[in-house]
DNA sequence: CATGCAAAAGTGGTCGGACCACTTGGCCTG
DNA sequence: CAGGCCAAGTGGTCCGACCACTTTTGCATG
């Protein structure tokens, strides 16, 4: 008869993993049992009940610690936010503009809460953060530079007091993409505009202005997506596009 | 000396899977080398390969195939959905309001786009699911109501033609949360001017006034966040949740 | 008695091999 | 030629052993 449906070990594991939690078995927190005891209590081999931790540890919802043993997260949703950072990683360009879309949705509104909320020990160091991005000791490094922009955006964004928001911006914002954007800075001013940008966000932080600083968040995000659009659309050589190694 | 840190072999395997793709090596839909063969490979044993394997699957990144290979997904946002999806799933209340206050920033602007967007086609069948969810045969579950008002805010993001905003906004969608909010009817009237929300948003999208639109999503989301505020604030016990230890 | 450090117990991490379940494709039979 | 069967290849599971790390124990030392 049918049914026939075999479910996977190693799935079933992880749905009674997750069963567990949900039951309150193990809250957040809280210690799982042995890899061993689990193997013997579900009636699997512990190779089985390790991919289900495997599984559950990249979506963030355990943390296996050497030696000591697995822990449930504190299931906050920073914690979920290492699965969702991997899309940015393997995204295509094409892809990569319907994510600045969504971050100039959700970027400008962060901005004018932040405009509103931001402690003022938060202000100097995001001030700080521009003027190390910004002045002397400027890294040629896109790298760097990238991961300073970085920063800085998560900053302002961590100052609207939401961790889901900044778990969702931060999945959203790639470091590497970030280093494409600052390596192409041989157009002409794009560097500086970008820098404007920031000025201006930062000013309007510091008046507590919201709507001043929603617009000039819209405003950044727009240019490095016209610019990423222009940088996809004539693109005339894929043959450039291997790496010479 | 220093840089000390072994890095797990699993973690790493993982990481040389992902560079694999990334540099091209196996594209998107294409069959990744045999478990045995990556062992003998990349030097590692075949349990630790699969162990990275699983947790690449987790991501939405491959795809193992029973008796045939393991395939590299399509790599749309798409398929990083489910990991996603996670995190409503887990959550508690606190996060809840987080949740739609994300919602209630790219919910507006994804019905704004939609508004001029949208295909005929599409305005029709997302008025027939609210005929569906509104009349005759409404059904009294809070399930199936909660899965059409799912479905309904579904079909309106999708019309802004934004994979990536479908998938963020799918993993900020939680059946089981829309279940409680439709199971939560008993409040005055609370049902029917959720429906009016739906109305209004209806008639914006037929009229193609984006900005109409923008006003009516956000004041749905605001109407189910404050509604959201009103049932958790008075919640005044937060001893349950100590662990003994 | 207090202190510190070494040994031991416990746990996750890795390895290797074996076998099972499933898919695939080619061979054989009719 | 058509159809079904069989064998090779692949992922899925299990077992047992050992390694690396953490935590606890307990002994020796001052």
């Amino acid at each position: 008869m049918v049914d026939g449906v075999r479910t996977p070990v190693a799935q079933r594991t992880v749905e009674q993993i997750k069963a567990m939690i949900s039951d309150g078995e193990v809250g957040p927190g809280q210690r799982l049992p042995t890899e061993r005891e689990l193997s013997t209590r579900l009636g699997v081999s512990r190779g089985s009940v390790r991919e289900a931790i495997r599984s559950l540890t990249t979506l963030g919802v355990l943390e296996a610690r050497h030696g000591a043993g697995v822990y449930v997260t504190a299931l906050r949703p920073a914690d979920l936010l290492e699965a969702f950072s991997v899309l940015a990683e393997v995204s295509r360009d094409e892809t990569l503009l319907e994510v600045l879309q969504v971050r100039r949705m959700i970027e400008p509104a962060a901005t004018a809460i932040a405009a509103a909320r931001a402690a003022p020990e938060d202000l100097e160091r995001i001030g700080a953060l521009l003027d190390r991005m910004e002045d002397g000791a400027a890294p040629r490094e896109p790298a760097e530079h990238g991961a300073a922009d970085l920063g800085f955006h998560q900053a302002i964004v961590a100052c609207a007091g939401n961790a889901t928001l900044s778990a969702v911006h931060a999945g959203l914002s790639s470091r590497t993409f970030n280093e494409r954007v600052w390596a192409g800075h041989d157009e002409a001013g794009f560097t500086a505009a970008l820098h404007e940008d920031h000025r201006r966000i930062h000013e309007a932080l510091l008046a507590r202005d919201p709507e001043a600083a929603r617009a000039a968040a819209a405003a950044h995000v727009l240019r490095v997506e016209r610019w990423l659009g222009a940088q996809t659309r004539p693109g005339p050589d894929p043959a450039e596009r291997e790496r010479p190694r």
